[in-house]
RNA sequence: GGGUGAUUAGCUCAGUGGUAGAGCGCUUCGUUCACAUCGAAGAUGUCAGAGGUUCAAAUCCUCUAUCACCCA
């Protein structure tokens, strides 16, 4: 049966899969040997919302190398799949849905109910990228496809699994060995999906913003010196101030000022430090007061050199408000619209004013209680208020005005009137810096994130980071690049409290139940059941106690209040005030999808059962991911393994670059500039998208992502298809069996390629155990291109018209066809195993062929190498003076030699069949005298001539070899100046020095060669 | 502001101290029975710049310039 002259991918791709699943050839363990050692991967898991996209192409073909490599070689692999469930992602996906659908909302239709509806999603839709994946050849362990979320309450059959389990577990794990706290916390929250989100989630952006410069009125009409000095003392400036200047890019969290701040060494402000100072917004009648302290955090040389302090609104005031004891008034609620809850902003700040005073302190649930919005600005959008609070600011004349060709205004100045400008206009102009600032959006719902004082569960990382970076410094767990290393310590040494807490409902829900306390707060039980939650209450309020679960916090304040009509602290329950049966409430908060993402290593392998796979795979070999995920994956498996088993989560880390495209640019919707990696697939299939991928995976480098190469490597594909189809055309694999030991050949060419073969082999090898995977597909590119195609494939094919070595051409043929196809499997899968299961009868498929471990020491001939070079070398010469002296293609020239020398006469006599079909020679003359007209060819040990006599142009000739002739001059003066210093003879080390001399003689001799040919080029000229 | 990296052929990039490379593109030639998704031949470099270390530097060190990314 005649092959066709390409590889049919679309067909073969889909057929070839079903079968390797079909023999189960990507099992845990399948072709393993007896005793193998283990080889394991944990898949990143990708979002159940994911489509694949070229970063997982790039990522999983990367791994998918190593696990078909390490399970042709013998060793118990496995690739553990699963998926991710992605809380915030998946929760937006199938609320998108809903609305779409015109039905209920999320919130409408309730919390159960809506799990229900992403459940039913995840099985519609959470197949996506695994069809993706198979599409790309990934060699998963499917039958052990793991989630996040398996096993949870409410899963539908099918979704049983034990990762919930072990979620939970680990939590009231971490819990009991103080681990895990609650608290108010300043935390980034998200104002669309009204959560508190990790400050890993939040992307920092330059954008347009504005800088105002208010002035916050002195209290009781004080007054004071305001003087600015140069370095040397000098009074540059000097007024009579009845306020403090404060420059903010967020004036609508004036409204929650705590404090005026300064720099303790501002000498400036230092007269009225301790002052009060009145906020420039608000009903004029209830102005608040705040109090002008020192801190070190306000910078004096920036702006005005004082800051406000909205401890519950910025991360920096937060950690001065602690500091100073300042209180921090909360002004938005979860929608990050302005505050339209509690007291009228008359009795609000009323409060607050005893407070700044020193008359009065709030517990931390009362200052959260107080809203200080006033009552025109209640409920407004926080954008909108800012826009009021400017308005206001500025028409009570306490904004900071300046002359309109200030340069801060930023704007072009007006041309001065003797400039032929307008007449300038005396009006001032309110102080705006319009400036690019950086804004925390968060990076699923592109919204400015709000810090928001709210009541979080965090991991106390500083607890448990101690053996995740001792286990790199030490070289227990390996990452690369080296560079990665320092990312990953820098991190870590600076690691901040994990908030784990958000307020979606898919996801963990927290293991945590509270009731009423002793004091202010909730009391709260950790447990892993409720009836376990339940015990612990008991053995706290006494066995007789009667426990009543509501739905939420709401609902047991409501309960309580019913018990103490009169109370005004409903949560403030002790043992003698306990209520007749007592509400308890299921925290609502789930945790952080990285949190269980965190346990992947061995959640997925059964724990907290101590099951097989645990004991063959865990700690997993390598982890295969890309530089984004550093922080929020590699790092935090590092911690939370070593937190609960005690152990490193994997041996080594390869850490990949980003996919770009072709110019440079991250590949993003918006732009338009992505390639998706299923349209390439189907477009040049997906051996060539995979080959691309790994030809370009340098360690640590970016790959720009062009078609141009993606069809190259098609070609690749192609070229070694047709090598095939030509040895199948000619009979080499006929009767032919696998065999591990190279055939026994006498012709040179055989045995050379059975060398350069095994030389291969270890090249291949080392960079894979590099994870080189750049050098391993570019060193099989070369090799099968340039040296089997373009060399192997030509010199067999005499030889194989030759009854005296036919035999053996086809036997090593057949056998370095193999090798190829074995060698390649791992980069380009489909095609490999296609010609695999073609060319022969093969005992198994090619995903389970036997990796090769040849040897260069054993199969390389020193002969044949030498004597195939020259071959090679004299094809080469033949071929480049036929083409610049313009012989025509198909003529066929005699050829003249002089001062052939042994190994030369050998050679030729071996190879006289093969370089005179791809030289296009017919015949050979020894003579000393080339006529006139002759062409000169040097090889080493001989000067081949080609007589053209009428053909050739004497002076193309000699431009020609002139050329080459100062080429090789500048070469051999560059070696000459090398050997004759007798310094580098001394220090650099013998074999270089050997090298050179070896070097430089070869060349002399061609120097003469060709020094000679032209002489006598000048005689006839 | 702090950190990390990059700068090599027209383009995209390899190259861990010892004769500057690959793929693509480009030019010329080619319908030889594996392959035109091909073959043969060819052109193209101040290895960003300046110093330094070394017998020897694209490679190591210092500085400068430009760009990119990460963290504030």
């Amino acid at each position: 049966m005649a092959m066709d002259k390409t590889f049919d991918a679309a067909e073969a791709e889909a057929r070839l899969y079903a079968s390797w699943l079909e023999a189960g050839a990507f099992a845990a363990g399948a072709n393993a040997r007896e005793g193998a050692e283990a080889f394991s991967i944990m898949i990143p898991p990708p979002n159940v919302t994911g489509s694949l996209h070229m970063g997982h192409a790039f990522n999983n073909t990367l791994q998918d190398i190593l696990v078909r490599w390490h399970r042709m070689r013998g060793h118990d692999t496995l690739w553990q799949p699963g998926q991710d469930h992605a809380g915030i992602a998946t929760q937006m996906v199938v609320e998108r849905e809903l609305a779409k659908e015109g039905g209920q909302s999320r919130r409408e239709m309730g919390r159960e109910a809506f799990l229900k509806k992403v459940w039913e999603w995840k099985a519609q839709s959470g197949g996506t990228i695994i069809n993706q994946l198979e599409r790309l050849g990934a060699s998963c362990d499917w039958s052990r496809n793991a989630f996040t979320m398996s096993g949870a309450p409410g899963a539908p059959a099918g979704e049983d699994g034990n990762f919930h389990d072990a979620v939970i577990r680990v939590f009231v794990e971490m819990y009991e060995k103080g681990l895990i706290y609650r608290g108010k916390r300043l935390v980034n929250w998200d104002p669309h999906f009204e959560t508190a989100i990790s400050d890993l989630e939040v992307e920092n952006v330059e954008t347009p913003g504005g800088m105002w410069h208010f002035k916050y009125p002195l209290a009781d009409g004080r007054t004071y010196t305001y003087v600015e000095k140069d370095e040397d003392g000098n009074v540059l400036f000097e007024e009579e101030r009845d306020y403090i200047s404060i420059a903010t890019t967020r004036p609508e969290t004036m409204l929650g000022d705590g404090a005026v701040a300064v720099h303790p060494s501002d000498e400036r402000y230092a007269p009225i430090v301790g002052a009060l100072c009145e906020i420039p917004v608000g009903p004029k009648e209830h102005r608040r007061l705040i109090p002008i302290i020192t801190d070190e955090y306000p910078d004096p040389d920036f702006g005005s050199g004082a800051v406000k302090i909205t401890g519950a609104h910025d991360f920096n005031d937060y950690a001065v408000a602690q500091r100073c004891d300042i209180p921090c008034y909360r002004l938005m609620d979860t929608a990050a619209q302005m505050r339209a809850d509690g007291a009228p902003y008359a009795e609000a700040a009323d409060i607050a004013l005893e407070v700044a005073k020193g008359e009065r302190t709030l517990t931390q649930t009362e200052t959260d209680a107080i809203n200080l919005v006033p009552d025109d600005l209640r409920g407004l959008d926080r954008f909108e208020a800012r826009k009021r609070v400017v308005e206001q600011i500025t028409d009570e004349g306490l904004a900071v005005m300046v002359p309109p060709t200030d340069p801060r205004l930023g704007g072009k100045a007006p041309a001065a009137p003797e400039e032929g400008g307008e007449p300038r206009d005396e009006q001032l102009v309110p102080l705006v810096e319009h400036k690019p600032i950086m804004q925390p959006f968060g990076d699923r719902s592109k919204v400015v994130i709000e810090p928001m004082l709210t009541d979080q569960w965090f991991v106390d990382t500083s607890k448990i980071v101690g053996p995740a970076l001792d286990a790199v410094r030490d070289g227990t767990v390996e990452i690369l690049p080296e560079r990665d290393k320092k990312v990953y310590f820098h991190w870590l040494e600076n690691i901040e409290p994990w908030c784990i807490s958000r307020q979606l409902w898919w996801g963990h829900q927290i293991p945590v139940w509270h009731t009423p306390g002793f004091g202010e707060e909730w009391r709260s039980f950790c447990a892993a059941t409720e009836a376990e939650a339940l015990e612990q209450m008991h053995a706290t309020f006494g066995d007789d106690a009667e426990f009543i679960l509501v739905e939420d916090e709401a609902a047991a304040t409501d309960m309580l209040a019913e018990y103490f009509q009169n109370a005004t602290d409903t949560t403030g329950v002790d043992q003698r005030r306990r209520p007749q049966a007592i509400p308890v409430f299921r925290d609502p908060d789930v945790l952080d999808t990285w949190f269980s993402s965190g346990l992947w290593p061995i959640g997925t392998l059964g724990w907290p059962e101590d099951t097989e796979e645990l004991r063959r795979y865990f700690p997993t070999s390598v982890l295969i991911t890309g530089f984004d995920i550093i922080f929020f994956w590699v790092a935090r498996m590092m911690m939370m393994q070593y937190a609960i088993v005690g152990e490193r989560p994997f041996d080594t880390v390869y850490v990949h670059a980003l996919v770009r495209d072709e110019k440079g640019k991250k590949m993003s919707k918006s732009l338009g500039n992505v390639l998706d990696p299923i349209e390439l697939i189907d477009e040049f299939g997906a051996d060539a998208v995979r080959f691309t991928l790994s030809s370009m995976a340098a360690m640590g480098r970016d790959l720009k992502l062009s078609k141009d190469r993606v069809a190259g490597y098609r070609n690749f594909g192609t070229k070694l298809w047709n090598a095939c189809r030509f040895a199948e055309m000619n009979g080499v694999f006929e009767g032919h069996s696998f065999r591990a030991e190279p055939p026994s050949a006498k012709a040179t060419a055989n045995a050379w390629i059975i060398g350069e073969t095994a030389k291969v082999r270890e090249e291949v090898d080392a960079a894979m155990s590099a994870f080189r995977f750049n050098d391993a597909a570019n060193g099989l590119y070369a090799f099968v291109w340039g040296i089997v195609c373009d060399w192997y494939v030509e010199f067999a094919k005499p030889l194989l018209n030759d009854e005296a070595t036919a035999a053996e051409t086809r036997a090593t043929m057949a056998w370095v066809l193999d090798r190829c196809l074995l060698m390649l499997h791992p980069f380009m899968p489909f095609v490999t195993e296609e010609l695999w299961g073609t060319l022969g009868d093969r005992p198994k498929m090619l995903v389970h062929g036997d990796w090769p471990q040849d040897r260069a020491e054993a199969c390389v001939t020193p002969e044949a190498e030498r004597e195939m070079s020259w071959v090679i070398a004299l094809i080469d010469g033949v071929r480049s003076a036929r083409a610049q002296m313009r012989v025509p293609n198909g003529m066929h020239v005699p050829l003249l030699v002089a001062d052939l020398d042994k190994a030369g006469r050998n050679a030729w006599a071996a190879n006289e069949a093969l370089i005179a079909r791809l030289a296009r020679v017919e015949s050979l003359t020894e003579t000393q005298d080339f006529p006139k007209g002759t062409v000169t060819i040097p090889v080493g040990g001989a000067t081949f001539g080609m007589p053209l006599d009428g053909i050739v142009d004497v002076a193309a000739e000699m431009a020609r070899l002139e050329k080459s002739l100062s080429k090789l001059q500048k070469e051999v003066a560059g070696l000459e100046k090398r050997v004759s210093n007798p310094k580098f003879v001394e220090s650099a080390p013998d074999d270089v020095v050997e090298e050179t001399r070896e070097s430089l003689a070869a060349r002399r001799e061609e120097e003469r060669t060709l020094e000679i040919a032209l002489a006598r080029l000048r005689e006839i000229g």
